[in-house]
DNA sequence: CTACAGTATATGCCGTGGCATATAAATCAA
DNA sequence: TTGATTTATATGCCACGGCATATACTGTAG
């Protein structure tokens, strides 16, 4: 009887949920301030410049299905990185509609020299609280509970 | 030499913090679709209603601080809660600066209505990945992580 | 009491995302 | 082929948060 799932507000999920909207709250806004004082971008950017140097070629569409936001702002934040010489859109020879993204050269330095601060800044926030054990039971529990919700395709933006 | 802090771009938090962030989105904006057609409010309005409702008397900057967002931001939340008629500003008597933030009638019903919704629906969304052991580990993963970054007031915008 | 530093909030401007819609291209039906 | 439908993206309008600033008030030094 106990993690009742109704009526008494399922409590042990709602504070779950709780901490970790709060969690990543502050891990992306600190995040986003050492980024943007080191290399001029936020933390959504270094996401986009990431994805894009581990797997080039991804369309929009890819991108947006990927980090669960609308196809339209994924256009435009890949619009802004465009115009701030790192990502290009290259003509897909499979279909006129779409593009496939790349990096340009200034793209790929940023996104190496951003992975560096991000891995730092990501241990000294972190590192004290998870490590070993701890981390890898939390890190295969989000693990699993993000293959489920894409599975499942929750959450996902109407454009 | 498990879990290096930098050099190879420390992959187990990095990899940690990228489901967090998927998870986060993807639940958020289910909660608030739901929350939306049911109620006409969304997640961040629901966290204000039930803060509210559990501790009643907060300040503007009390909610910044627990929810790791500006105090502008914050100020503004609340003017749009207070302008459906959920919420009101009540003078702070030891301090005309501030008011003391309470429900109105109207908005205890609510949260209460919307406490309901969101506790079903976080059920749905989680109950099948998340009960029992699996639940507790990460939950308690995630509340100290929360705790360690609240001390060190770790991501907390300027205004 | 007065001046001044500090605090709490409100407001303006900007960037970013959601949603609706527009446009172009691919696909399908006949 | 032609027209209808679907798909992929871009764009416009709106809501919301960050940051900078303005305003009102508090506390403190003299």
């Amino acid at each position: 009887m106990a993690y009742k799932s109704s009526g008494d507000g399922t409590p042990a999920l709602a504070g779950f949920f709780d901490d970790l909207v709060r969690c990543e709250t502050r891990l992306y806004n600190a995040l986003g301030d050492r980024l943007r004082e080191r290399h001029g971008i936020v933390t959504s950017q270094y996401e986009y410049l990431r994805r894009l140097r581990d797997r080039p070629g991804a369309r929009v569409a890819d991108l947006a299905t990927e980090f669960a936001i609308g196809i339209g702002a994924t256009s435009k934040g890949i619009d802004r990185l465009e115009k701030r010489g790192w990502v290009v859109r290259r003509p897909n020879p499979a279909d006129r509609r779409s593009s496939l993204l790349e990096l340009t050269e200034a793209g790929a330095e940023l996104a190496d020299a951003a992975a560096e601060t991000f891995g730092e800044c990501l241990a000294e926030l972190m590192g004290g609280t998870f490590e070993g054990e701890r981390l890898a039971v939390a890190a295969r529990a989000m693990s699993e509970l993000r293959a489920t919700l894409e599975r499942e395709r929750v959450g996902v933006p109407t454009g």
